[in-house]
DNA sequence: TTCTGGCACTCCAGGCAGTGGAGTGCTAAA
DNA sequence: TTTAGCACTCCACTGCCTGGAGTGCCAGAA
């Protein structure tokens, strides 16, 4: 990351000016225009001479030598850093994304699902959503269902509400009193356990009984399945917004993007890193790791479930978007997350 | 639906050429084309006649005077109901779909979203799969969880292991013992019931506890909501498939598609109205209901997760798909995923 | 009667040139 | 330091041309 050296203030407003103008428009800005619309009291040339200097230093480009001036990965990088208001969302956006998440359900995957919904939505751009990363997965309830005598369905409510089940073979046949008698033993003892827990206590739960054994056993083993599959899965929503704009107009970057949304790995290496200490990340165009982003920007920030819990959740677009208000979207949408998710944590 | 006058056999053998030949290159089929690869022993003036024939009668078109030429929607009917061959998918791809299934998950949504993905990866279009329907969906376990002394998660495990939770608040504080001797009673009861039995018997079931008749009430409730919700719910997977077709380069019928997708509603009623008794069912272009549609084909059939409980499987494209190969293998993964779910019914 | 070779015709895709306009850089004067 | 003026560049758009693919039709052959 080189060093920002702050640009004197009038080159500031000019950039300032095309930034606004061309992320609304997406059409390249001139100097005629500046003039008219946004410096009445200066003459074209003047600016002209400013954009000169603009395009020298890296902030702008030049699509071709007789096109308007469009922003740089580094001239986004340079507003959204200094020059940049944050465009508090309207209020019947805010009341509207505030009623979605009154009637959010009360578990982990539906709230992240509205999460998405409504970020894509008041965003018009496609969001992502991580679930909670940086810890693992404690178990708050487990049930044990006969399905039929020689197999059995196990359920296990995770932090977060969160279900989740197996169909397990079982060696002999076991009824379902004995199931629930287990299970309301096994109740007792997890209450809280992670899948490295329960492998560790293994010996000490259930040295007597087979069944008992092996059913924790592939407990264990199915929450740090579960946990490591979750690392790498990113909710999207939103894919209809991107044929409005016209830098999806070429098919092939519109199926480049699709097939790293429905692939998802590479996206969520991109996602882990986003640091938890900050507000809302910004990642522009080349800054971007995977060059399959070069030509989209991120913005990015954390929610929180609990304590250790957090989250990702944030948009990915053309480069051309509207930070400011994106990022204040964002940063809205991910408090009402939190708010719905620390609502769940007991 | 008008009557079909069959074909004199070299007219059949022509369309049949020709929906063949385009249906892969994509490209309008021209006489001298038909002349070199599939009719050896006639001239290419022949041919010309034949073609002008099936154009006036409506099987074929042609894009404009010196073009080659391309089916109508009522030439592809006549192709799918008396010409096509059924291209039995290749040793390969059935194996690798049967070992798909092998690894299949043993609850309703995750063999549904396996069975949307399997499709969508062998056709090389959208797979579209809704969940079984025209039975009301009935209660093989309940559970209730204390969240804390106020309020109470209710995991219900329903045909197909399919799991639903819900939190209720409670009117006043109840132990998880209680709860649980409450979910003991209630699946001796229960067992078995839809959320109009359990309303009906609701006096029976629970006449003396406040908690009950109120948790019960809001299970039946709860049942309902879900069953009225699936019937609209379509799933979907393979966008990323249409992007590689050349009808699609147009991005407005992309964004068409799109829409419909993540929008569901329209797609669900076209999908009700597939009959049981049918094998496969072809709907070709204009012959659907919507006009969103109007250019895209669907291949649809019903799998079977009981007697009572079927859903809708198929595929949705261009007009311009391979019938043949598509039929075979909507009717592939329509088996394999019968045999998944009849393996969950119990 | 059916098929076929021949021929004139149609239409599209792609290349090429011309044009108007938007926007620029530069220079000289205010 | 700003600005008016001007020559210049480049794109988007249009019209024109041309080669080629494919056609329809007709007259003669089978």
């Amino acid at each position: 990351m080189e060093e920002q050296i702050p640009l004197a203030s009038r080159k500031e407003q000019i950039l300032r000016a095309v930034v606004s103008d061309y992320t609304v428009t997406g059409i390249p800005v001139g100097s005629q225009l500046l003039a008219a619309k946004y410096f009445v009291a200066l003459s074209s040339a003047t600016i002209r001479n400013e954009l000169a200097d603009l395009v020298g230093t890296g902030y702008l480009q030049q699509p071709h030598t007789s096109a308007g001036r469009i922003p740089t990965d580094r001239g986004y990088r340079y507003f959204v850093d200094f020059l940049m208001d944050q465009e508090a969302p309207p209020p019947n956006i805010r009341r509207a994304a505030k009623q979605e998440f009154e009637r959010a359900p009360h578990h982990l995957e539906g709230i992240l699902e509205l999460s998405a919904m409504v970020l894509a939505q008041i965003t018009e751009n496609v969001s992502l959503v991580t679930a909670p990363q940086a810890n693992e997965s404690r178990i708050k309830h487990i049930d044990l269902v006969s399905l039929d005598p020689q197999s059995v369905l196990v359920i296990l409510v995770l932090e977060g509400n969160l279900l989740r089940q197996e169909v397990l073979p079982l060696p002999r046949p076991v009824s379902q009193d004995d199931l629930s008698r287990m299970a309301s033993l096994l109740n007792q003892e997890v209450r809280g356990a992670t899948g490295d827990d329960l492998r560790a206590r293994l010996d000490r739960l259930a040295p007597q009984e087979l069944e008992q054994r092996y059913i924790v056993e592939r407990i264990a083993e199915s929450i740090r399945r579960y946990d490591s599959q979750r690392q790498t899965a990113v909710l999207h929503d939103g894919v209809r917004n991107l044929f409005r704009q016209p830098e999806f107009l070429d098919v092939s970057r519109l199926e480049e993007l699709l097939e790293l949304l429905e692939e998802g790995a590479q996206l969520s290496a991109a996602l882990q890193q986003v640091a938890f200490e900050k507000d809302v990340e910004v990642i522009i165009g080349r800054e971007n790791p995977s060059t399959e982003l070069r030509e989209c920007s991120l913005v990015l920030t954390t929610y929180r479930m609990s304590e250790r819990a957090r989250g990702t959740i944030g948009v990915i677009g053309s480069t051309r978007m509207r930070y400011g208000q994106v990022v204040a979207r964002v940063r809205l949408v991910s408090q009402l997350t939190s708010e719905a998710l620390e609502r769940l944590a007991s």
